[in-house]
DNA sequence: TTATATTATGTTATATTGTTGCAAAATCAA
DNA sequence: TTGATTTTGCAACAATATAACATAATATAA
């Protein structure tokens, strides 16, 4: 029996967990929040949402874009980035500037920083809201009188498989 | 009389320190650091670097070349690539991946991994090295099982300036 | 329901950032 | 000085992202 969903809110996803679990999640998550503001969840924005969650790793817009073709036929730049921005704009996908790549969001609705580990091995992706992390950041920047906005915290380094072997 | 150098080590720079002292200071540096390690500053090392320190905020690799152009004739991308490459590895530059800029190191040649504070009004910036940041991220990361490598931490918000209205 | 306004998408072109590959020049070491 | 190594010049190109404008789809109001 499989695992249930959404295992990557701490950390990353278990090899074993049931990832149509996590894709279904993210659909119903936009759906509702859709809904919820008056945004429209379109069949174009959907299937980017959708690409963006075939696996726990960041995408590029480029790589998007391909899959787009296939799936969808014709696209082009603009029409992935336009519904990265929307996705983006509602918290369902955040982008990694680190790695000009995005990945969807495993806290969708909750207004949030989060802070993300990148496995440089095998580019698996795990995002974190650590309270800490954020207490300290917003504690150090306050502290020169600086108003914190918006935080990037992207760290690469190996996750626990890629450490210890299991891949290599 | 102006204040002493390398003021910006600890947050902000303040608006009347003497950044000639920043500039001889950061080149000083650079110097020692090259000679330390058997490498070569070169002229052209050495305008990049000076123009990377013209003022405390980043600046594009662009940006960097019309100035180098203006300066010191005939550049082309890769040579400012190749300088800002060069000036990284040896931790005397910081490359920030949320405005894809560059910056002068404030603290050269001592290993660190820094955290940056980005006005988006007036566009300074200010190198921390919390190590309370460093430790919540690294504790967070181990947490999960994941071994840090490389921090990106850039923070976006209003400066102590912009945010009182000195400047706005 | 139709007319109108708004929003979303298609399309083409272009801007911005960064890299590759190879040749020429400068520097170093013997 | 010779030969090896490193640095720079140069040309082309790759990857990421945006601008501008036309068309299509959807929502709203009469």
């Amino acid at each position: 029996m499989k695992k249930p969903a959404a295992p990557a809110a701490l950390g990353f996803a278990p090899s074993d967990h049931d990832h149509d679990d996590c894709v279904r999640a993210a659909l119903q998550a936009a759906e509702a929040i859709c809904r919820e503001r008056g945004q429209r969840l379109t069949a174009l924005r959907r299937q980017v949402l959708e690409l963006v969650w075939s696996n726990h790793r960041p995408v590029g817009a480029y790589a998007l874009l391909d899959r787009l073709q296939q799936v969808s036929g014709r696209a082009a730049a603009p029409t992935v980035y336009r519904a990265l921005d929307f996705l983006q704009g509602l918290g369902l996908v955040h982008r990694l500037a680190s790695l000009n790549a995005y990945a969807g969001c495993v806290r969708p609705g909750e207004a949030h920083t989060g802070q993300f580990l990148i496995c440089t091995s095998c580019q698996a992706l795990a995002e974190l809201n650590d309270p800490a992390v954020a207490g300290a950041i917003a504690g150090s920047a306050e502290a020169t009188g600086f108003s914190v906005g918006h935080s990037t915290v992207e760290i690469s380094g190996l996750c626990p498989d890629c450490r210890s072997g299991v891949r290599s």
